[in-house]
DNA sequence: AGCTGTGAATGACTTCACAGCG
DNA sequence: CGCTGTGAAGTCATTCACAGCT
């Protein structure tokens, strides 16, 4: 999902694919890769969509999407799905990306290979920190806050258009503005901030406690079910002035 | 998504929370701690929409699954949704969470703040490398894998529901099936591949390379249009550069 | 008067089920 | 016969717009 600003209202466009179908897409590119090591030379869209972790109707509708890749009766050709899938998400292009800010994720980032395997190249690694500077992490030296708006606009051939954000929370906005200024039009954002930026801009966010919260939350349907292996209960906040009617069932703790 | 199983139809029974809203939950209550930790007492649902980067029809939309929390002609009370909203998603408990693969993200987990700020606990940091074994990381020691049944069944008061995988690619499947086998029943994976699991257990995928990829495909939609900065340009106003087709038509590549 | 809460309308996504091609 | 590709149906989510409370 993400907090992605602007995106047109859906399938507006001729070739408009779903935002949904996108979002797949990556995943049936590792699966067919996978097969493509393996040298598997066709797949049906039933084996492929339990390779992705979907179900087959709804992968063969994504890929009706794209244009009619397959041969009935027999499946898939892999090497040619993992063409054209590449080639729908701009992954037969060279894309370089700058990671801004260098601490255990930004590290964890630069040193992830599914990057480079695919068609990102880091431009550079950028820390705020004098201490970092010059140091090397995953092989390229880490270069100095400063210096972010000479390396977006000069990278070449034609500078850098995405930005990775891997700073506190209090420094994502102000790194926000200056990639964008200096030309960025896609982020991904790991701090734990909503950023606002331009019409235009592209923004995906990551966010690593959101979802641990998200299964906090079914996991407590379950324990309250099973009443299984269960968390010890706190004590709530405080309580505004009005009572609210009851709506089901409410609070039980609610201090004064 | 991810590979989660289960997950009943919906909005199944009375207190039935849509998924989406679910998800948008943590959004808020970020937005109201922070309102909460400068003594706002009350928002409307337009500065808290955007505060949350959302619209504020869908806020309303979303809180009125939680019940009538507001007061017409006013707004919220935002101590008292703060405690809602944490209700609801469970995080008036404790939550205690394996991490297991301490590289460069678990690490970047381990350290994240805001776990411990909102209901989690770090119960045991898991890595397989004994010369991880004994180190500190975030002020816990690394504990060796064969410690991991052990863990899970044994941390009070109930054991651990919800492990986080952050290991290699290849690790993963076992260290998820050990995690379940062992009574997790939630589980957080970055870790690039589909786990299988049983039903009942949730899984949440976190993939770093699949954002960019997304990024990517919209990036290169824009640079279809404006030729601004971005990789390898295609020519704005002549004839496009072969290698890679245009929108619209089929490339040559056609194995047999 | 202002702002919430919510039916009703619209839109997006998924699933069904089968026609049609290899 | 097997499997893709796709209209049609069904489900879920967002947005509209306004009644109703404070």
């Amino acid at each position: 999902m993400a907090t992605g600003r602007n995106h047109r209202p859906a399938a507006s466009r001729g070739r408009g694919i779903p935002e949904a179908t996108v979002a797949r897409l990556p995943l049936y590119l590792r699966a067919l890769t996978a097969l493509s090591e393996r040298s598997v030379p066709t797949v049906s869209s039933e084996e492929l969509a339990a390779a992705a972790g979907v179900n087959s109707a709804k992968l063969r509708k994504d890929f009706s999407y794209l244009g009619s890749y397959g041969t009935r009766g027999v499946g898939y050709d892999v090497e040619y799905l993992v063409y054209q899938i590449s080639r729908e998400l701009g992954l037969t292009q060279d894309w370089p990306v700058v990671i801004v800010g260098i601490g255990n994720l930004g590290a964890a980032l630069a040193n992830y290979g599914g990057f480079a395997s695919r068609g990102f190249r880091i431009a550079a690694l950028i820390d705020a920190d004098p201490a970092m500077t010059g140091k090397q992490v995953a092989g390229l030296p880490v270069r100095h806050s400063d210096e972010l708006e000479e390396i977006i606009r000069d990278t070449p051939p034609n500078g850098v258009s995405i930005g990775v954000i891997a700073t506190p929370a209090g420094a994502a906005q102000p790194v926000c503005d200056r990639l964008v200024e200096a030309g960025v039009t896609s982020i991904l954002n790991f701090a734990p901030t909503v950023l606002s930026v331009p019409e235009g801009v592209d923004v995906r966010k990551v966010d690593l406690s959101i979802e641990l919260q998200i299964l906090a939350f079914h996991e407590q349907r379950k324990a309250g079910e099973d009443a299984g292996a269960g968390p010890v209960t706190r004590g709530g906040s405080g309580k505004p002035t009005t009572e609210t009617g009851p709506d089901g069932d409410i609070p039980a703790v609610m201090p004064a």
